[in-house]
DNA sequence: CTGTTAGCGCTTTCAT
DNA sequence: ATGAAAGCGCTAACAG
């Protein structure tokens, strides 16, 4: 049969409750007791039963990831990361794929809450910013960390210049010599719609191009919305030298659109786009685009959830991008 | 405060036991006592605690899916499916991603296992056939799901006629004339590797096509295999008109290599995959392929798991695959 | 710094 | 068909 805390305290000589004390890092136990403990454990292969666990605690020692899916590659690397960081901590995780435009979410995530009872959860866009949501977790008393969030609400999580990130790509792309250079908006229920928008704009401002709002097609983070600005984009009288889709997948339908129409990319065409998603390194040309750590990002919301459910102090942290500019951006083509 | 099953048993005028009977779907329940009760948790909000239930049940209510990510898409979709289960029958899910290829991976499982005590485990490919961890989880005594599995070890799971799917695949594919057709193979731990190649092999002898050896070549389910598979394929002095890869990364590694030397697919050459990941509409040429209801595959994995734990009867299912005809295969090119 | 005692909310076992 | 009592393995609260 499986050890319980009792046998390790015989078997160390001390009371559970030094065990216990122990298995969860508490202070005032000796060093040379905690010795005694842990080795007793070794040899006795003692695992804690996490549900007694939970159930004299009043804590699940469980977190929630809610997601979206905007992408398949980005949430499992934010669930990777997540996963990282519960192991560390001894969580367990659950997931909750939320359908964020239907009617009745708030409940499914209540529900979820009200029968998991997660110590605490991890949002990834765009339910950051879902203000019924996010406003009924705070009358549930769920403590929650957000993932690229436009607003911070709850002082927890991690997110990444994204502004900065498109300028620094556009700066790139102009000193290519591109002049009119188109954008496909992220959806509109996104954070990162408007920083990568402010981005774009940055850059044309830095280098004294004005704005051309024939140049800015609204999109929807996705290969369709892609394909669809790219067409209105390339049929303008003027069309642009070069496009920046909001993340990839609007980019790999840029690229889809360009090859239907013979248009060959980089030579006539330039195309980057935002996530560094895998598929951004198998696509023809393979595409210049932002690398974000996503792994890291999950790793990251997750350590600090934990640490302020641990009752430590959390924050929300910054972490960097870079740029990966590989065949789909090239100088633009003589006028 | 949350409502318990004492509050629930005094507001229905029943004994606790009497509602766990209700809960547990239990016999000898008269069904206006089961009424009673029903109507009181709902009044009360009433949810059981999932420890408590463990604790007392000696039984996690927890299933483990265990996944060496070949590909997110893929895992997600299996993650749905099984979530969906779960959710139907109360259970919670965890996840275990495993690395196959390093030492020590049995034993991570192991630990997962002793710690979580999850009631079974769901195996996707190529875990599916990994003897030492099989061997293992029977020592241990715990039941798993497989899916796509190339031998049955358990009685429990989910599988697809590939072989079948695939020599379909070759005829439609003849049909368009083509007589040299090129494979580059799974990765020899999958069991979908002899099953593609046997479908493969099935499709020529069928049209009466003696199969040239030189023709197939090894790879790993991988973009980069595609893409050097293509290569040696492409340098034979009588290189091939179409080309199987054995899944949708490798075919789309085949699709880049032919861009790369301005070959164009599908006037050239016809490339077709296996999966149909969302990636193989967003390429360019779109891809031919088969169709794999990853999800359902998930869900009923999950189902036929938990039919088993509940002391019911599970079997393997057998699910249909579908043929996805689109822009990357065409009549073979005159000679 | 360490131990004792009393539950946590449910299911089991055994009555009735 | 229903109920009473005895835990499941752990931690909280309080002693010492």
């Amino acid at each position: 049969m499986r050890a319980r805390i009792e046998d390790v305290a015989a078997a160390a000589g001390v009371s559970m409750k030094t065990v216990s004390r122990v298995f969860n890092r508490e202070p005032n136990v000796r060093e040379e007791t905690r010795l005694k403990v842990e080795e007793a454990a070794r040899r006795l292969r003692y695992r804690p039963n996490p549900s007694a666990r939970s159930l004299a605690g009043h804590r699940s020692y469980l977190i929630s990831l809610l997601y979206d899916n905007p992408s398949s590659n980005y949430v499992m690397e934010i669930i990777e990361g997540v996963l990282a960081a519960c192991e560390q901590a001894h969580y367990g995780l659950t997931l909750r794929p939320v359908d964020f435009g239907r009617r009745g979410h708030v409940e499914a995530v209540e529900s979820l809450v009200m029968q998991y009872r997660p110590d605490g959860l991890v949002l990834t866009p765009p339910l950051t910013d879902d203000a019924p949501l996010l406003r009924r977790l705070r009358e549930l008393g769920v403590r929650y960390a957000t993932i690229s969030a436009k607003r911070d609400s709850s002082g927890i999580g991690v997110t990444l210049d994204e502004r900065a990130a498109v300028a620094d790509m556009m700066a790139h792309v102009i000193a290519l010599g591109h002049r009119r250079i188109g954008h496909i908006t992220g959806h509109r229920s996104h954070g990162g719609r408007a920083w990568r928008l402010a981005g774009y704009l940055d850059g044309l401002r830095r280098a004294g191009i004005e704005p051309d709002p024939e140049l800015v097609v609204e999109g929807e983070f996705s290969f369709e919305s892609g394909i669809a600005g790219a067409r209105r984009l390339l049929d303008l009288d003027d069309p642009p030298t070069a496009i920046f889709g909001a993340n990839d997948d609007t980019a790999c339908g840029v690229l889809y659109e360009a090859a239907a129409r013979g248009l060959r990319v980089p030579e006539q065409l330039s195309v980057f786009g935002f996530d560094d998603t895998p598929m951004s390194r198998r696509v023809w040309p393979s595409l210049s685009t932002v690398r974000q750590p996503s792994r890291e990002m999950g790793r990251i919301a997750a350590q600090q959830l934990i640490a302020a459910i641990s009752g430590g102090s959390a924050q929300v942290v910054r972490v960097p991008y870079q740029l990966q500019i590989r065949h789909s951006t090239a100088p633009a083509p003589p006028r």
